[in-house]
DNA sequence: TAACTGTATTATAATGACTAATACAGTTAG
DNA sequence: CTAACTGTATTAGTCATTATAATACAGTTA
């Protein structure tokens, strides 16, 4: 389900964060699923179950996760999610992207290729999962 | 013609880095054009000088800059720049940008508009400095 | 009851970031 | 020539963050 990038220099509770935001970005994982408890993940990663912990704390105040004690913690609807805040920081590293890129010489169309065949992909995911998204 | 930002969390040296590639993105600063000494900028931005030296150090290794002892450090041509290494990373930051604004619910024609504003201030600013950039 | 959940706490080790203080070698302007 | 500036290197020490370790408690579920 998730793997350690050695190579990145992230802190690791960062990387776990990022791997569950794609998850569920992508629809890989279902509104209301079930993700790994801490402990399952902790073994399955070879990594304290307290790294864990914290990589879900900040999910949940992100909004992309819920947990229920003695019960485990589960994929939050979209429509919790603090969409603001993430906006934000999209945004910024957006436009980031697209200078660098213009910068290195990638043009326009090359970009908006590549933004229509990400959006078919997710369409098509969505679809599968009667999902309102895009 | 740098600032910190506090509020930033991550390391100085990334920030001073991440700056310094954007003034010569943007075309701030033209190639062979010098840049702030180590110390100066040390003393302008009240930090040590050692972190300055350890961003002008990445920024020569990534072929931003070079630097000539007892002369300066100076904005490097294009053609130095490892251009696979930064696009390889380009690649894969864009993409995650456009499924989480995908996600997010942005609109395709948001995410072109913002592709067109930018690269049409590039392409104002290269003007200006008959820079082929874009 | 046993085995599983999330959550919390405390202590400790390890790493990375930053500062400080120097030093050396080379350039350049006065 | 000298003084003041450059980049570069080294060593030491501080500090914050990250990660681990070892528990503990409370609630669920088969």
């Amino acid at each position: 389900m998730i793997q350690i990038d050695l190579s990145d220099h992230r802190p690791l509770y960062e990387q776990i964060k990022d791997k569950i935001k794609e998850l569920i970005i992508t629809g890989a994982v279902a509104e209301n699923e079930k993700i790994p408890s801490v402990r399952e993940l902790a073994q399955q990663l070879t990594i304290n179950p307290n790294t864990i912990q914290h990589a879900y704390k900040d999910l949940e105040l992100e909004g992309f996760i819920y947990s229920v004690r003695a019960k485990g913690s589960f994929v939050a609807s979209a429509s919790h999610i603090k969409k603001k805040t993430q906006m934000q920081e999209l945004k910024t590293a957006f436009a980031g992207d697209v200078k660098q890129a213009c910068f290195l010489g990638v043009s326009k169309d090359e970009l908006i290729r590549t933004i229509n065949e990400i959006y078919r992909e997710q369409e098509m995911t969505a679809d599968d999962q009667s999902n309102e998204c895009c």
